[in-house]
DNA sequence: GCAAGGAAAACTGTTGACAGTTGCAAGCCC
DNA sequence: GGGCTTGCAACTGTCAACAGTTTTCCTTGC
């Protein structure tokens, strides 16, 4: 007798794997803001017929697009004031998961997180001034933070809605000089207010810094240069 | 010739009326948390067939239902610690709008309110301790200040979301003897510092206001009283 | 050349039918 | 009496067809 143990067959439905193809191809810029998202097209690309893609658009409702009866489906579209609300939104959540990330992460957590942070700082371009590079997934700062708040609810908003409009609207980091190095700074100040177990630094650092970047994103709306796919949403 | 102005008619679906009523009926305690709802039933009881409601059901998922593909959808049911971390979601967004409301509000906003506390102050329940009889909608003090921050996607968070969550799993409000009065003269402590247009100060009463509903929301899910089905999921 | 109107194609919204799955009840066996 | 198995009804997931609406393109007239 092997020990071989029998996986059981995951059950999904087609709508289900339909909404997940279609946040990853809104999310990763498939998709414009604005643009007009064809039912019968996109039915016909995925192989299946409407009922399920109807549910799956259904979902995405009020999330990643918006439906005009009889009209069709858009891509959400951000107004530059509807972006620095984003910010406002994004500093309340993050600075409460910080404050339980002060609270709650563990040893291990925060020890990853400041290796996060020495890879991080040999990054040539960050003194270049150029470009902080982050990670994804259990790689990215924020991400680590919000985790270690241990609150689904937070998490569920930020990486299920927040984060989604952010890489959406590819809201550009270092456009003005410098703002790579002081982002980098400012997770120095953020960690070591984690370390300290701290919640009320740890909630003012992060405010600050998702100020700061809210600051940042604004200039660039204002400099209208959209030019660039490259993802870059956070400092 | 009359000037009669002829309103268009409204264009809608099939499947926004059905999530609408659903929201409504969900929200309205006839559903209990927990509760498996059967698509074939409601599709009969709504008069529509299941096309446009699963595509409602659809929109209510990650809202206010949960599906498992194949088995069907039951009404979300939040264990006592994501209650407590609703409370938390609650504290940092309603914070940064009663922050933002401290800016933005209007004279005569302000003044609605000051109007409404005053009415409020008038119920015997109050100072019997016993319990806070709230308006609803206009006359709902958070609502009011979260529609006075002038932040639209702190005010979709809150009223589409958390408030939704709130109401269907009914938080008792004054289980605590004198949780009434502490309420209302929090709030009244939240108007001053609207009143004197002064961020922090709002910022922190509403914050402490929150905290102390968590508290008192808490011990009434410590005491497991789920007998009432009577709408008080404020303070 | 531009604007208006009409026709056709493509679309969106909905329904009903079919196939596969699940849950419940009844019957049988120990 | 309890547990297990089987069968059937009801359910969920999906598809295709139909009806109504919107968009696009072409033609005509000024």
């Amino acid at each position: 007798m092997t020990s071989q143990a029998i996986e059981p067959i995951a059950i999904t439905s087609l709508a289900e794997e339909a909404f997940s193809k279609l946040v990853q191809l809104i999310t990763s810029g498939a998709y414009s803001p604005g643009q007009r998202l064809s039912e019968s097209e996109l039915a016909r690309q995925l192989g299946i017929s409407r009922g399920p893609l109807r549910e799956a658009l259904g979902r995405l409702e009020g999330r990643l697009v918006t439906r005009t009866p009889r009209i069709g489906i858009r891509v959400i579209d951000f107004r530059p004031e509807e972006v620095s609300q984003l910010f406002l939104v994004r500093e309340a959540l993050e600075g409460m998961a910080a404050r339980l990330a002060s609270e709650n992460m563990t040893t291990g957590e925060i020890e990853h997180l400041r290796a996060l942070l020495e890879e991080h700082g040999r990054q040539p371009d960050i003194s270049a001034g150029q470009a902080y590079h982050q990670g994804v997934g259990d790689d990215d700062f924020h991400f680590a933070t919000i985790k270690g708040a241990r609150c689904e609810h937070l998490e569920k908003l930020l990486l299920d809605q927040v984060y989604y409009h952010l890489r959406l609207h590819r809201l550009r980091a270092s456009a003005q000089p410098g703002r790579a190095q002081a982002a980098f700074a400012e997770h120095r100040e953020i960690l070591a207010a984690l370390v300290t177990r701290n919640p009320d630094a740890a909630e003012g650092c992060m405010r600050r810094h998702i100020r700061n970047a809210r600051l940042n994103a604004l200039s660039s709306l204002a400099g209208s240069a959209r030019d660039s796919r490259e993802e870059r949403w956070h400092a």
